[in-house]
DNA sequence: CATGAATGAGCATTCATTCAT
DNA sequence: CATGAATGAATGCTCATTCAT
């Protein structure tokens, strides 16, 4: 369930004869990308920030657009690969974990990707309402890989009675929208006022857990 | 708590004199922000769908941004208007309402909103992160107002016992966050796949009560 | 050989009906042509200095560009009026009228119109090079009238011995390009700078003096 | 004293890597500012002119303004060039130069200079009111260079009793509106009526020579 | 007579993208 | 591989002018 290495190497690994430039187009571009939206963003500006040539972008990248999925793809696989990770299922296999534990490890663990990432979450979340294949690049991923293996998961925590007997699907997502609604509230919405993050965090967990509790 | 009048007649309430021209491009304006965002909405584009000339946008509004923000701040006052009216308090005088009575509500009431005027509401979400003086506008009438009243009232239902003993304001925000976190999700970031609207928020409800509900 | 009528009733006293609005935009264009130049003054400009709706000005004025020639064909007639007048002749009658008489009556007559009525002298200076038929209004009264009766002065004093004998046109194109000369220098090119004006009008006048006394 | 190189160049010559589309756009400026002036003319306009696309135009000088004092600090700087220079002290060591050969010369060449690049001292004269900055460009090179130089040369011919005892400053604003008041009269206010150039200067020259001669 | 909403062409400027070097 | 000059369509906005009220 490891992030150890950089987002932005990996951004870049599946691409050959990656140069320093190429790092530097993709850091600037998320960093414009965020602060200032897509659409409001120039090429120029980015080019700018980056260090290189206005035509240096277009070499590696045909468009902007192709620039914004090269960076939102591989985030959008990263922000899911832990729990498709295949040592993930051990989870399910050890009897010693209890729910509260599992959702725990899951929140820390994703919490503080976002926290590392936040600038690139930032664009995926602004940008998926907008783009078409952005949304289906990312639904095909959530759908087929962590939906079935969450599902799965919160089966199996059904059927110890540990969680309410809802569909797991909307378990599912009662537990996601908590978490990524205070992600958005505290980074999208209201990033200027105080936030306690480690009370709150706490707090939603514990909120998660009271609200999917079997009723006794 | 209702909202009977249209909000787009409330948008153009302030300004006298007000033409039909005006109100198409507001509703030009409406639409195309939502469907392409700000940024990427050119102004001949609202012009054309509007059927009026580019000029007349603006004749009645100095600037695109301008035109943005006089869209947005009557709808952020809408989306919180009957919190901040006065019979609101009845709430807390009626000895008979539940605090589950309170929120359904509320949900209710607000959802149903949200689900009119989807488009404006998408608008401001996908804007506020990127206009600091939205942000302001947001922020001044959320503290000021909203927080203030629903502090109040889960103090109320607190002393009365009904709900957890944490700090009022993580209260709220743990409910807003579950509601609104819904709606993001459903209309923004995964619009395309099927949703049972009446049995998700009926869902979030549930959850929201045994989330804040005091522990046995 | 006076002025005392205002230009501004002067530049009205050909339109009939003069409302009190039209003194207003007479005005308003003066001050705002001369402050950023026609071409760089729009119509709502000088509508909002005038404190008139915009259609208002085009009631009056057909075009910007008639606006324009309304002002500056009265200030034509009125900056040559003096030379041009029947009493005028009274100075070649006048026996004991020397020429540094004459020429300091006219300079000292001719700086106090322009030092009066600044602004439409650098409106019709600024503007004459790039309007034709401005320039022909121009040269009509000029050639006509002016030059016509000033070479007659001219040849007066020639005969009479009081300047040089050189073509009476050169003489006076010497002597008036030395006093705009002076005036455009001060008020257009070097408006900046300090100028003692008394001191400097007495050396030009000594000078068109001695540049045009007969060779001893 | 000599302006033998182009002044197109002069201007061109402080940017690196001059493109043929520069020059261009530099020449179709000066003439289409020249004839309809700076504010009347249209970025498009110098772009078809030019035969450059208009993007070109603002990739080399950032706005239309910059473009504007690109153009004239250079033609400032020439105006001004040949009294500046070193060897134009030479004039005062050499006893033999009487004031009028020194004016004859100031004079002539300066003239050809001024017929070489009419085009670009009409936009000069014609934009200095409206531009307070370009009005401190002038002011700054006239003040600190030019009538320091002339006063100087004033005071020698004064004290060897060539001209007339009045302040140097007084000496040389008379003979310089002198010469450029016939400059603007000729090309400027009356371009369309024949001028005999070289009879005119001759006598503008016998004029500031006896008008500055000293009283005998 | 005066208004100001409406127009659509035109404005200065920016844009993403191409391509010769 | 990288550059940056060049492009021309598009942008947000202003303009002079018209006309119904």
């Amino acid at each position: 369930m490891s992030d150890q290495e950089n987002i932005l190497d990996f951004i870049l690994k599946d691409e050959d004869n990656v140069t320093e430039k190429q790092k530097k187009i993709i850091a600037a571009a998320i960093e414009a990308f965020s602060e200032k939206g897509f659409a409001a963003t120039s090429t120029s500006e980015i080019a700018k920030k980056a260090g290189v040539a206005e035509g240096t972008i277009f070499r590696h990248y045909k468009t902007k657009k192709d620039l914004l999925l090269k960076l939102l793809s591989p985030m959008v696989s990263k922000l899911i690969a832990p729990i498709v990770l295949k040592d993930f299922n051990k989870v399910l296999d050890a009897e010693h974990h209890s729910f509260e534990e599992f959702l725990r490890a899951v929140v820390k663990n994703r919490m503080e990707f976002l926290q590392k990432n936040d600038a690139l979450f930032k664009i995926l979340i602004q940008e998926i309402p907008f783009h078409q294949d952005l949304r289906e690049i990312f639904i095909d991923q959530i759908a087929s890989k962590v939906f079935k293996r969450l599902n799965e998961i919160m089966d199996f925590y059904k059927e110890k009675g540990e969680i309410l007997d809802i569909p797991s699907m909307s378990a599912v997502r009662l537990a996601i929208t908590s978490i990524f609604g205070y992600f958005i509230a505290r980074h999208l919405i209201l990033p200027d006022i105080h936030w306690d993050d480690e009370a709150e965090i706490e707090r939603t967990i514990q909120f998660i857990l009271a609200g999917l509790a079997p009723k006794s």
